[in-house]
DNA sequence: TATAAAGGTGAATCCGCAC
DNA sequence: AGTGCGGATTCACCTTTAT
């Protein structure tokens, strides 16, 4: 099995060459089958740019379930009896995932919320802001019981304290959204490093190897490099390939802020 | 129907006699299904494992779904085409809760974060401290546009920026929590009053009908009362009905504070 | 050059009525 | 069901332009 690539193709069909209990950790960031059907204007009348992607429709939530449950399944077959899996959504998938996750007899460990510095405002009045994400952190099954947790490496990170469920990161603006040629973002969902930098510190061990099967722009793959561990990405748009491919590339120095990599088994 | 009552019986028997479409608001914390560790033991007490455990498991889960689909469905059927309902829950049982929420029609509006302030940590370091409990609010279906949503008062509530699907607050301890003869809680899941206000505050108005299918001690009632709403709780516990009777007999005053009460109509 | 003002934008299930 | 239109509605952060 190579490690450290990115495979281009089917997230399913490529799931299936991997071999089972080969991996460490998965990380999933599905599409969250957004069902959007109006354009949103803001108060100055603006446009938002909301996600209308093609690899974001579903034609019912029985069509999203069995998809869900096609890669998930897979997912639980390459992973070692030891890794974990970590899947990111919103309320408009998350409740699906969760339950197709629990029939497959994964076990969840935690749901992190990602609350969001710097939420969009609901525009209308119409509801509360909508503020966070919903991370589904889950072992194989119930009986698997020595799954990776750096609970000393977190406590330092969060300053020593017990780090918590509630995660407050700011939104993937700025320098680290990646821009196409045209000046716009090059991918509508493009996740926050700091999102991933606490998913592969606080649950793999150097070395280990982390699994993406929506890999998208890859932070995955660029965290996972920066933090000492290996990736593997699947993604079946070629734009996004290509611009994974040459981020990771780009990436030389690794984070040693604190000492993670150095001290870790130190700390542990 | 008699309206600021607290019936005694069973969750769905006495939801089946409240009539169609009379009910503004439904607040339900249903039993949180903690993983039913006594289904994995065999009524001669060996232990259930191997290849039964997931068998079982599904099994347990197919119990709670029964249960949950039964009293949400009556829920469903009892709330006006204007109302909304609200469920509290924990990842035990939460994305059980949600998809069979979404399975019934109901169109979720938010998934409020109730992020606590001071959570019990996780002593054994095994997991990050899980510090959040999730509330799904939602409408009867995709197409009721007109819900109850009291958008200025809560951003006057929030200190003039709107309100996000975040909310901190503590557990419920000290004064406020009820205690029993011997001096222990007298319910092991007790919610926090404030929890309740904001449900209430935002999502009715003034002499609105909020309905409780587990009313416990009896929050809701004492929360709506306090607000000028009317309850409708339901409780099979014989003590809890008579502390929550006891306690909602037992406030005079309501909640004046920032003129909610009486300047609702202006700042609306 | 420094500071201020103006503009852009983010996984969003975002109006209500008349015709 | 679809269209058209009057009217109400936003927060944090970053970039660009103006003073």
């Amino acid at each position: 099995m190579q490690i450290n690539v990115v495979i281009h193709g089917d997230c399913v069909e490529e799931l299936r060459k991997i071999p089972a209990g080969s991996i460490d950790l998965v990380f999933a960031d599905p599409p969250y089958n957004m069902q959007l059907k109006n354009v949103l204007y803001r108060p100055n009348n603006t446009k938002v740019n909301g996600v209308y992607d093609h690899w974001d429709k579903f034609g019912s939530f029985a069509e999203y379930d069995s998809f869900c449950a096609a890669w998930l399944g897979e997912c639980r077959r390459v992973l070692k009896d030891t890794g974990s899996i970590w899947v990111i959504g919103t309320y408009h998938n998350i409740f699906r995932v969760g339950n197709i996750m629990l029939n497959l007899g994964f076990w969840i460990l935690n749901d992190v919320t990602w609350h969001k510095t710097n939420p969009m405002p609901n525009f209308m009045g119409t509801r509360f802001t909508n503020a966070t994400e919903t991370l589904l952190w889950c072992s194989k099954s119930e009986t698997s019981k020595k799954y990776v947790f750096n609970h000393k490496i977190m406590k330092r990170y969060n300053g020593g304290k017990q780090m918590t469920s509630v995660w407050r990161i700011g939104l993937c603006t700025g320098a680290e959204r990646i821009k196409g040629a045209d000046g716009k973002k090059a991918h509508s969902t493009q996740k926050p490093e700091e999102l991933l930098k606490r998913v592969i510190l606080s649950s793999t061990n150097r070395d280990g190897v982390v699994l993406d099967p929506f890999f998208g722009t890859g932070t995955t793959g660029a965290a996972a490099k920066k933090l000492g561990r290996n990736y593997i990405g699947i993604e079946r748009e070629t734009g996004y390939v290509e611009i994974a491919r040459n981020r990771i590339a780009g990436i030389g120095e690794l984070w040693e802020e604190a000492g993670w990599l150095e001290e870790e088994k130190n700390i542990r």
